[in-house]
DNA sequence: GGGTACCTGAAA
DNA sequence: TTTCAGGTACCC
């Protein structure tokens, strides 16, 4: 379930959850997608939760007795087991879902649960049918900050964006799924961002004018705000206790409405096949800009 | 850039 | 049986 608004829901909901909680092991049933911390798990201390890019970041704090110091160094000056900072980097990919569940499982554990952090009171686990998920261990989340700009964020202004935009060929639909320039934003929402922009998903990135760099900022922020007050987009509705589901998907304009009425022009809502993924847009809504702007291939 | 690969399950 | 799926890394 993982675009951006999905990651922030996942932390959001994990954060209170876990916070304070003292980590007893990690278990990890796949084969080895995360190699040994390299530092000792038990006695930490979950920490924050947070989302940074599409990953959520699990910081285990030093344990108590390991607090003396805070370099994490001994007389020594060498460093001292478990002392260290250390997050859980989890990139969910495209079926990953974290879920906090309070009561320990028995040791064989459900069809697709991939790795467990067992905690006092509870236990994280990853599920993901595809096993494109991945893991990573930091020592800081400043190393998971990615080279692009949040667009929840303040820095993102219409100037940032045109700053981004400038000189790019791709389409705009493509464009948005790069995440070396905005992260954040995958499959379902740049097809409801083009479209609440009324942009053409075919049009030249790069060759956008003032204002409609700004209505495409302004879509940005407004469709992934909602989502996130949403809590995601849920397809498939696991029923899982502690699973988390949002409700975004009642508010989709375009995606998986092919052949649908436009809710803005009462066209059919389009769908083809862009960069190997499906792309979804009304013609008629994205047409004005077109005419403006001239077409980038416009089908 | 585009195409393919990684995986599994659901739906057509 | 084939196609499609919320993502990204890696190949020419």
């Amino acid at each position: 379930m993982p675009e951006l608004p999905e990651v922030e829901t996942v932390a959001r909901q994990l954060a209170p959850l876990v916070a304070g909680r003292r980590v007893t092991r990690l278990a990890i049933h796949d084969r080895a997608k995360l190699a040994p911390p390299g530092a000792r798990l038990a006695e930490r201390t979950v920490g924050r939760v947070m989302r940074v890019g599409k990953r959520v970041l699990i910081e285990l704090q030093p344990a108590p007795a390991a607090r003396g110091g805070s370099t994490g160094l001994g007389a020594a000056g060498a460093a001292v087991p478990g002392a260290a900072p250390l997050w859980l980097a989890v990139h969910l990919r495209m079926t990953g879902r974290l879920v906090f569940g309070r009561e320990i499982p028995a040791d064989t554990p459900r069809p697709h649960v991939r790795a467990q952090l067992f905690l006092d009171g509870g236990v994280i686990s990853f599920i993901d049918p595809r096993r494109f998920g991945t893991f990573e261990w930091l020592r800081s989340p400043e190393e998971a900050v990615p080279d692009a700009v949040d667009p929840t964020e303040n820095a993102f202004t219409p100037e940032c964006l045109a700053a981004l935009l400038r000189g790019s060929p791709q389409p705009l639909k493509t464009w948005l799924l790069r995440q070396d320039r905005l992260v954040g934003i995958g499959n379902i929402y740049a097809s409801e961002i083009l479209w609440h922009a009324r942009l053409s998903p075919f049009r030249a990135a790069g060759r956008l004018k003032r204002d409609e760099i700004a209505r495409l900022h302004a879509a940005t922020r407004a469709v992934l705000t909602a989502a996130i007050e949403a809590c995601g987009t849920t397809f498939s509705d696991f029923q899982d206790a502690h699973g988390l589901t949002g409700s975004y998907q009642r508010f989709l304009a375009v995606y998986e409405r092919e052949g649908e009425p436009c809710l803005r022009c009462g066209g059919p809502v389009a769908r083809r096949t862009q960069a190997q993924r499906s792309t979804y847009w009304c013609r008629g809504c994205a047409a004005g800009a077109v005419a403006r702007g001239g077409a980038h291939s416009e089908p």
